[in-house]
DNA sequence: TCCCTCTGAGAAAACCTTTTCCCAAATCGC
DNA sequence: GCGATTTGGGAAAAGGTTTTCTCAGAGGGA
């Protein structure tokens, strides 16, 4: 059939065996399979030979027989329920990077809110033995709806609120609030306001108090953050309150920035003040959070925002979780992983730029 | 240890095998092993009681060595190069959800365009006997950087270029196109424009063509799409372009209506408009493509848009897997499905609403 | 020459389940 | 009561790999 000296494998329809290969290389399996593994003592000559047959049959090891020897699949399975979400990509494509480095392949799960769907995912996924698990969230403060305590396998929470005693990545917040308001004193804007999401968002309030931390820190005046969807629309609405209200702590002042909860409302804040006509970033100083790419390159100006890193996160569990298979000890608990700010246009340049 | 009316088994950290079943219940794995699976012949008193046993232990059978057996594993591998794009996250939902129901697991295989991750992942994918492979991508005219044609196993392009001879899925671009313009027309529209994307994508002229060929078959004057990125910025310049300039078709009429290339594009030419006191819907009615459900309802009005019903494609991929992996023959080609038009309110009312 | 040690390689068990074949006992027909 | 069939259940092979144990032969020292 094929000529015998050929250079490229025949990607086979029916996979070759390692007793396949042990055959034509006239040794049993367990010497090819030690050959190939470079264990077990031998001539030069026979491991080479092997080898070169392996090669010329194009033989793959079986996985699947592996994983049942080892009792190791080098898989793990990802639980997410933000399928339609912007924050699950770059965490999931994190999480992905830092396995496939590994040779460990990741099983998606999709589990929505439904705990009957959840709980047939995690199922499918410990029959087929993955090594560990991921569970990621589109928010910080929810469950998601299974239990994976006790699962006889480890557990990595990513951005999501994790069982007791396990390790969860999370965004720092606080920290990136701080980030952005502290670039705005460092602008010298001097009545800085703050309109975010609900209140039923724990992101909300760890935002809120930063802000009115740094403030504090810098001698500025506080004013309440002012909270609702997280909207364009809402962006637009604080507008109207903080313009045509009572003004800045009580003064008749304006604030001369704006640090919004996420990009959505920071574009609807720049649009609204455009339309009536405040100058950005001259007059009002804006920032959004999440850098979500698309939104702050298309507002005018482009955005700046607080990044959460969630690429970098989800590397970060991705390499929690293999260390913990690998067996190696690590604590309980949740790592804040810092933000960074991206700055664009809608802040304003530094005095000394 | 356990109480031994347990009802809800302990999720033990060692998985139970069927032999400790088998011995538990007094009978062979054999035996045990067609109890559970209702296979063989025993007496029912024999089959319920092996069967309580493996619940009352939490018995799942080790998938690894089902499929090892089996030859199937269950488990099909999906490729997509569209990580952070918003295109291929229901396009996953839709394959996963199909696929889920079958109890097949999905493995993510995030390859970017690197030649080398994709070879690496399909190699993978191979080694752990994937039943399939999907294939899916954010361009319907560009290839994934690898070949699946002679895996061995069976593949579905989803939203991606096919390799000759194997079965796609792909949005029918023209009818979504067709479907948009002939709404124009309904409502009474006559000068209808068309600001799409770059030249370089095959949408571009599908789309295109379709709006020509309706409003050929209408009638009306048809004006050269206007070309460009796929950019809000874009909708602010075609606007000046189609406002400033020579007026429609010759004449120094302004347009009725603009069809435009992408939600994006849409929200520009929107935003636009109302910058120069035009009207939308009353002067000039907008629609939009892609759906991107957060843009479209953060314009003002609201976007009509066409939906490529990606979700649904994702589905008829998986359904297609299936029925491939299962052995069904089917005939190579492309399947176009339809788009279906999501009228909000930048377009305006059917004239008899 | 004899005994011991090393070397190269194979046999077999293990991982866990499914399935085919087989066997002993029980039942049936007459 | 005897041969034929059915019934209930077990033994073993298969799936592909890894690893431990074993063993035959070769070489070295005395």
């Amino acid at each position: 059939m094929a000529s015998d000296a050929q250079p490229t494998p025949v990607s086979a329809k029916q996979p070759v065996t390692l007793r396949e290969v042990a055959a034509l290389a006239g040794v049993s399996v367990a010497t090819a399979s030690k050959a190939l593994n470079g264990q077990g003592r031998m001539t030069a000559e026979t491991r080479t030979r092997i080898r070169e047959t392996a090669q010329r049959l194009g033989f793959r090891p079986n996985s699947l027989a592996q994983s049942l020897l080892r009792r190791r699949s080098f898989t793990v399975g990802l639980l997410t329920n933000d399928t339609y979400g912007r924050f699950s990509l770059p965490l999931m494509a994190g999480v992905s990077d830092a396995l496939v480095d590994a040779g460990v392949s990741v099983f998606l799960c999709n589990v929505e809110d439904d705990p009957r769907l959840a709980q047939l995912h995690v199922d499918a996924m410990l029959d087929k033995r993955v090594d560990g698990i991921i569970a990621t969230g589109k928010r910080i403060d929810r469950h998601l709806p299974v239990d994976l305590a006790n699962l006889g396998i480890p557990a990595i929470y990513a951005f999501t609120q994790p069982d007791p005693g396990a390790i969860a990545f999370v965004s720092d917040d606080a920290g990136g609030a701080r980030l952005a308001v502290e670039h705005f004193c460092r602008l010298g804007r001097r009545r800085i306001a703050h309109v975010s999401g609900p209140a039923s968002f724990a992101v909300v309030h760890a935002r809120a108090e930063a802000y009115r931390a740094v403030l504090a820190e810098n001698g500025l005046p506080v004013m309440e953050p002012l909270l609702g969807p997280w909207s364009e629309a809402w962006g637009h609405e604080a507008v109207a309150k903080l313009f045509d209200g009572e003004g800045f702590d009580g003064t008749r002042e304006k604030p001369d920035a704006v640090f919004c909860g996420n990009d959505q409302i920071a574009r609807g804040v720049i649009d609204a003040l455009r339309e009536r006509g405040i100058g950005v970033p001259d007059e009002v100083g804006v920032i959004g959070f999440d850098n979500w790419q698309i939104v702050a390159e298309a507002t005018r100006p482009p955005l700046t925002s607080v990044d959460m890193n969630l690429a970098a996160l989800g590397r970060e569990a991705g390499l929690a979780l293999l260390s913990l298979v690998g067996g190696e000890p690590a604590l309980p608990g949740i790592r804040k992983l810092p933000c960074r700010l991206v700055v664009r246009q809608s802040c304003g340049r530094p005095p000394d730029g």
